[in-house]
RNA sequence: GGAGGGCUCGCAUAGCGGCCGAGUGCACCGGUCUUGAAAACCGGCAAACGAAAGUUUCGUGGGUUCAAAUCCCACGCCCUCCGCCA
């Protein structure tokens, strides 16, 4: 939610951004015209209650004939109050509605135009040249045993897997991993709910253009998380957290639930995009002053990940038609994955300013007064898309796979070995 | 699932329909005293909007009333007991 008093005061930025995005820029203006209706009914409905205050006080003292006349006036105020609250409340509700509509402002930086407009900051590592033809994780998932997708499409439908023997490890050390080097950065780990409630789940921006991929558990008015994004969010709902402990940072650990909407024929071979997978996420709120550092440090520990991976990638800066309305600018970290023959997304970070915050209640306090915390998410690792990238990248003519030498500790072994 | 109890300013509590945005204790902040600290004493101390006046907030939403922390209804959460259970 951006705040209505910079939209009031600079309708152009909005309205620019808005653009920028691809989106509708005339509610910038219905946002100005009803703040002024909201503002003049706040007046109204004050004024006729401080009235009613002082004539409230008055019936208390006064007695007989006196009293009976002022309860007469008193009636009349009463009604005339209830009809400006009324009124006020359905302009400021009106006025809300329309804001939430408004993305947030695109950082300046931010490349302008959709999906395919991203721009290529960086490339690391070298695509690796095969003497032989490499298999796909499908097939090696198969021969290490490790994922079964078939037996996963039987038991739950389409988008569905089981990893085992070496996969299911392999998914504990990448996690293990993961959660050492983000204790070593200094976040808290977690794990959080994924069960939430509407509050965390509309606080966080997921019920509006993306709730169709939300599974919801109508009996209970409760939602499956599509990332711990959610619950670490919403952790902090309605507090107001003391200036000095910025930045406060979170590392998630839980499962991921994504109804994948709108994907048919997309990804359909192999476990590039599935309805549950696990993830570590970074997450943090900061001084919005300081959320432009924070989010390079968040990029740069995904970087730091994927180069302990010894996976070649590259860091894109996402397009503005391709943003979440909650980012106001997204870096995406792209492993190559040869058999594609292509970049694919494996980290993703947003810095969301004040505006998730703003629609979560989270403040924080300091000398200066009480204001709205910045946000920002990052993935510190997708379990199903790393262990494509992981197989994939890291494969032998035999289809054996070498295990990179930051997860060995955690495995026991230099190489995953066929079934 | 069944039966009870509760939800008030960081914590613990008080609160008669108007004198309650709300008392007390602890914690916290400032001061006096002290070589320093503790103790004692004095003062301050919920939040939001607003330039201010003022308005709103006693779990949430609705209702009764001129007036609700206080009465009524619904919901949420917490606790205790019983049942079931990883």
């Amino acid at each position: 939610m951006i705040d209505v008093k910079f939209i009031r005061e600079n309708p152009d930025a909005v309205r620019a951004s808005q653009k920028g995005r691809g989106e509708d820029a005339s509610i910038v203006d219905q946002v100005i015209a009803s703040d002024e209706l909201r503002r003049v009914a706040i007046e109204k409905f004050e004024k006729l209650r401080a009235e009613q205050n002082v004539l409230s006080k008055s019936v208390g003292a006064a007695k007989g004939d006196e009293k009976i006349a002022l309860l007469e006036n008193a009636k009349k105020l009463a009604t005339a109050v209830k009809e400006a609250d009324s009124k006020r409340t359905e302009a400021e509700e009106h006025t809300k509605a329309l804001v939430m509509q408004l993305s947030n402002i695109l950082d300046p930086g931010a490349p302008i135009g959709a999906e395919a407009d991203f721009k290529v900051l960086e490339h690391v590592g070298t695509p690796r040249k095969f003497d032989f033809e490499p298999k796909d994780h499908v097939e090696l998932g198969k021969l290490l045993g490790a994922i079964d997708t078939e037996r996963g499409a039987k038991v739950a439908g389409s988008r569905s897997y089981y990893l085992t023997g070496s996969g299911a490890l392999l998914e504990f050390a990448l996690v293990n991993y993961a959660i050492s080097m983000a204790v070593k950065a200094g976040f808290v780990p977690v794990i959080p709910p994924v069960l939430v409630n509407p509050a965390a789940m509309e606080g966080t921006g997921f019920l509006g253009q993306a709730a169709e991929n939300v599974y919801r558990i109508e009996k209970d008015d409760v939602y499956l998380v599509g990332t711990s994004e959610v619950p670490l969010a919403a952790m902090h709902m309605d507090e107001i957290l003391p200036g000095d402990k910025l930045p406060m940072r979170y590392a998630g650990y839980s499962s991921c639930f994504r109804r994948e909407a709108g994907t048919y024929g997309k990804d359909t071979r192999g476990i590039i995009r599935v309805h549950q997978f696990d993830k570590v996420e970074m997450f943090s709120f900061c001084h919005p002053d300081q959320a432009k550092e924070e989010h390079a440090r968040i990029l740069q520990w995904e970087k730091e990940f994927l180069n302990a991976m010894e996976i070649p990638y590259r860091v894109i800066d996402v397009a503005s038609g391709d943003l979440g309305s909650s980012a106001n600018r997204k870096f995406d970290c792209e492993a190559w994955i040869p058999t594609q023959d292509a970049y694919r997304e494996v980290t993703s970070t947003s810095n969301c300013t004040e505006f998730q915050a703003r629609r979560l209640n989270i403040r924080y306090k300091d000398a200066e007064g009480t204001k709205a915390v910045a946000t920002l998410n990052g993935t510190l690792v997708a379990i199903p898309r790393m262990i494509v990238a992981i197989l994939e990248n890291h494969q032998n003519a035999d289809g054996t796979v070498n295990i990179p030498k930051a997860l060995q500790p955690f495995l026991g072994k230099e190489r995953f070995e066929l079934v």
